[in-house]
DNA sequence: GTCTATAGGCAGATAGAC
DNA sequence: GTCTATCTGCCTATAGAC
């Protein structure tokens, strides 16, 4: 089988891994905490063969989050289909961030999200993407979950997902300070058993 | 009165206004978004004068955070002064960091913790006691509103204290995205208003 | 696609005159 | 305390050989 064939988008090896080590380097230094010295040392080979596959740090950034989205969305979709139950999904999802924590990780769009003035009005729209994408995947998992009676929660699924997926990346900004994957995990937990359904008559699992 | 006899801690006032420029430039473009030559140019000196005040960068992010945490703490004092009532002063925290938002600011210690590799052993400590202190402010103020009745939540007042944190820092974040103060506002309030207390029976303001 | 070589600029930082 | 001048190194990016 050809390179050319791969799932989606033609892109030779080198590319790809470029893009591995310099998404990697995004998420624990920052955009600007990062060179195209530290991604071809990484890999060995020469500053200049990066540039040849992605000619400025723009191209680079661009590239990083239009993949790091689409990963991101194939999650999401297989999130949902292995969840029917609203609770579950909700937990897989905050486990998505979690291992980020875990690899002293910050989301790649929060990150980029922090250094916002450093993208083009071009990027930020695209950073504007991600989270919309991820509200909405939130929004539906919400109502679902509502509707269901195996969640409850303030105002409205839209809103509710803007508030969680915020507290999501908060938690992954704060935990940072610590370096302290446990207590993102914990956080986390408190704000989804904030929002289970607490059953006031009937007998129901009430911890 | 001599400048020898401010509230605190001796400083020139060219110390103060670099820190006040420095600030805003961590605030928006993050510890490796700016140099000493945007500072320099803003104040119309020479970079070798702002050396003169703080010799290296470190020095600058060390007493950016320590003047920061002590602002921040009395403005804290202040609220809990001014506020009686718990859900007020919370309210009055939130619009804290409203106002750096409606600024284009992140707060500087989550931008800091964004950048935290950028930051030596000794400053990461001093970005925790940031938010250890304003957790303990957090948490005196939800327990005092939960025994008042005001407040309503699942979990210990520290654990809500850290998740209350945690979604105030993303919802800058992401608001940042955005360039949308309200949404912050928005988030912020649903945040406040998940966690009043609903009262089922008697027939006290329920929206 | 990878390399060597290099451009051109800006970074953080220092020496020493005024 | 501010200045001029300068150092050294790293940055992003490009030209052109292999």
């Amino acid at each position: 089988m050809s390179p050319a064939s791969s799932p989606r988008r033609a892109q030779s090896g080198t590319a790809s891994r470029i893009l591995d080590v310099a998404e990697q380097l995004v998420q624990v230094h920052g955009f600007n905490g990062f060179s195209y010295a530290d991604v071809s040392a990484e890999l060995g080979i020469r500053k200049a063969s990066v540039h040849h596959h992605f000619p400025t740090k723009l191209d680079l950034a661009a590239h990083l989050i239009e993949r790091y989205q689409r990963r991101f969305a194939g999650a999401l979709a297989r999130i949902e289909n292995a969840s029917p139950d609203a609770q579950a999904a909700l937990a897989s999802y905050a486990a998505l961030y979690g291992e980020a924590v875990r690899r002293d990780r910050l989301c790649l769009c929060g990150m980029l999200a922090a250094e916002i003035t450093a993208l083009p009005r071009a990027l930020r729209t695209r950073l504007r993407g991600f989270f919309d994408e991820n509200e909405a995947w939130l929004a539906r998992t919400l109502e679902r979950g509502r509707k269901s009676g195996a969640l409850s929660f303030t105002g409205s699924p839209a809103a509710q997902a803007r508030l969680l997926l915020s507290a999501l990346e908060g938690a992954m900004l704060v935990a940072r300070a610590y370096r302290d994957a446990a207590r993102f995990e914990a956080t986390t937990a408190m704000l989804l058993a904030g929002m289970a359904a607490r059953q006031r008559r009937r007998g129901g699992r009430q911890r």
